[in-house]
RNA sequence: GCCCCCAUCGUCUAGUGGCCUAGGACGCCGCCCUUUCAAGGCGGUAACGCCGGUUCGAAUCCGGUUGGGGGUACCA
């Protein structure tokens, strides 16, 4: 292990879902052990949960990272360690501190602390050194607990804060292992971290009041803490933390609706960081070697999904035309396409995609786009059909459509169906953006969608004709229903 | 309650004492282009929380205040 290189660490206790901020995080730590030859990115799966174990949570863990852009194959990346492999060193730490006299047992239940903070007036002050000189040995009931040094404070460097100071009086002597031996967080996460020569710690803002004690724990290991950084949280619209429990954090869901890594990754170092310069749609290359941590900002940022939509419709539109389509096979695939799978042809989609690529923001939305041309028969969207369809207008329309569509002597192509439509919207008085309105709705279902001839041009005569035939059927019917 | 963090347009930010009558982006609103809708072009809206200081000069430094947030477990 290179001396002076960086030893960062990622260390998400699995969830089943991979929050947007450990994204974040994962990402300026990734940025940061690349920029150096020998920079090490250490992934620690915290499983020390027994319920947080199950192997699948890590897989998905190693899947969100690479589609982030992590991968497990770089030089860079070290790991996954698991915590759970290392709770004999973990009790081992415990036992050395209790020797060394910087932990000692204590047999007080929460209650009996209570009791005594109440009688004194504090109910809201923590443990109160009841045990630090009874000389307990260890023993059923007895949890370990740190000795935090009577006076003065704990100067946390924090790259990102400056100097934030922990008056000793205001850290309880806290838990390092239950009674059953079991090492607490705190002290798993410090043990797990000297072993592994982490010596810069990224992590959530929520861990700094952990800091003060992690430090003195590095402290009493003999070891020199790491450098510290503790990122702002992302909120919500609320300005509270994202919860997995009501908002939107799961990165699954976001891939799931068709962002695009690319854009989610720009999109998440701009919460905290900018590159500067008045930039921002910027790939990851470029924003690897320009990032650093003391710049990232110290106030809490909002995750704003409108802006990510924007940053994912510019990355859309600028994919060639064979990667749009690429990329929008899964939403084509038999079991997330509408249609009948029978009815897909690559072909037609690889003609029209052109079309829907500046139309949409995030890839989910190349189904509505172009379900018309593989569905049997168009959606059914009652406003749609309603606003175009209106008395003078639609029936005569169609009629005329019809008509001018029968001519065996009328190109099946997009201008000459332009100029079509253009004369028979102007035998009846009609522009050509009253004259398209029910057509498009007729043969897509819709009011609003992809240029309409080019539309018409790919799904054939025959169809379009099939369509329009349907729609005047069906406001006939309606209209014989309200005269009758 | 206690500890800690934070504070520039609605949002993400640029800004590290004079270049700021505060810049960009998203959003929003107009206009242009146009077969619908987008995209694109042009323009507009909108911010240094408040009060004191320091200084010839403060968005930038200091103190206070207010307002947000995080943490307060034998969870991670």
């Amino acid at each position: 292990m290179a001396e002076n290189s960086i030893r960062v660490r990622f260390a998400p206790s699995p969830t089943g879902m991979f929050h947007v901020g450990g994204a974040r995080s994962a990402l300026f730590n990734w940025a940061l052990a690349r920029q150096q030859p020998d920079g090490k990115f250490v992934l620690r799966i915290e499983d020390t949960d027994a319920a947080r174990n199950k192997p699948e949570w890590t897989e998905g863990i190693i899947r969100a990272l690479a589609w982030l852009g992590i991968h497990e194959q770089d030089p860079h990346f070290e790991g996954p360690y698991f915590q759970s492999s290392f709770a004999d060193k973990h009790r081992e730490t415990a036992q050395r501190l209790y020797k060394d006299g910087a932990a000692y047992y204590c047999d007080c239940t929460r209650e009996q602390v209570q009791e005594r903070r109440s009688a004194e007036g504090n109910p809201h002050l923590g443990y109160d050194g009841f045990c630090r000189d009874r000389g307990l040995e260890p023993g059923p009931g007895r949890a370990l607990r740190f000795r935090v040094p009577d006076g003065g404070p704990t100067v946390v460097d924090d790259q990102i804060r400056g100097r934030v100071e922990f008056e000793h009086s205001a850290i309880e002597d806290f838990v390092i292992a239950r009674a059953d031996g079991s090492p607490l967080f705190v002290l798993a996460n410090v043990v797990d971290d000297v072993e592994m020569g982490i010596n810069e710690v990224i992590r959530g803002e929520e861990h700094l009041s952990n800091t003060p004690k992690q430090q003195l724990l590095w402290r009493a290991l003999g070891r020199t803490p790491p450098r510290w950084a503790h990122l702002p949280v992302i909120v919500n619209e609320k300005r509270q933390k994202l919860s997995k429990r009501r908002d939107k954090v799961a990165l699954e869901a976001y891939q799931a609706e068709g962002y695009l890594p690319e854009a989610m990754v720009n999109y998440l170092m701009l919460l905290g960081w900018s590159p500067g310069g008045d930039r921002e749609i910027m790939p990851w290359a470029q924003m690897e070697p320009l990032f650093a941590i003391s710049e990232v900002n110290s106030s809490s940022a909002f995750f704003d999904e409108k802006k990510l939509r924007a940053f994912n419709g510019e990355y859309i539109r600028s994919l060639s035309a064979d990667e749009f389509v690429e990329r929008c096979r899964p939403w084509l695939s038999a079991d997330a396409a509408p249609w009948p799978p029978e009815n897909y042809d690559d072909a037609v989609f690889r003609a029209i995609a052109p079309l829907a690529q500046s139309r949409i923001a995030v890839l989910s939305e190349i189904t509505p786009n172009v379900d018309f041309l593989f569905l049997d028969a168009p959606v059914e969207d009652e406003k749609s059909w309603n606003k175009a369809m209106k008395p003078g207008v639609g029936e005569e329309m169609l009629t005329a459509a019809l008509e001018r569509f029968a001519d065996p002597a009328l190109e099946w192509e997009p201008e000459a169906l332009k100029a079509a439509l253009e004369e028979t919207g102007a035998g009846l008085g009609l522009k050509l953006g009253k004259a398209q309105a029910p057509v498009r709705v007729a043969v897509t279902g819709r009011t609003v969608g992809l240029p309409l001839f080019e539309s018409l041009a790919l799904l054939g005569r025959e169809r379009v004709q099939e369509r329009l035939r349907a729609a005047l059927a069906k406001l006939r019917a309606a209209s014989r229903d309200t005269e009758g």
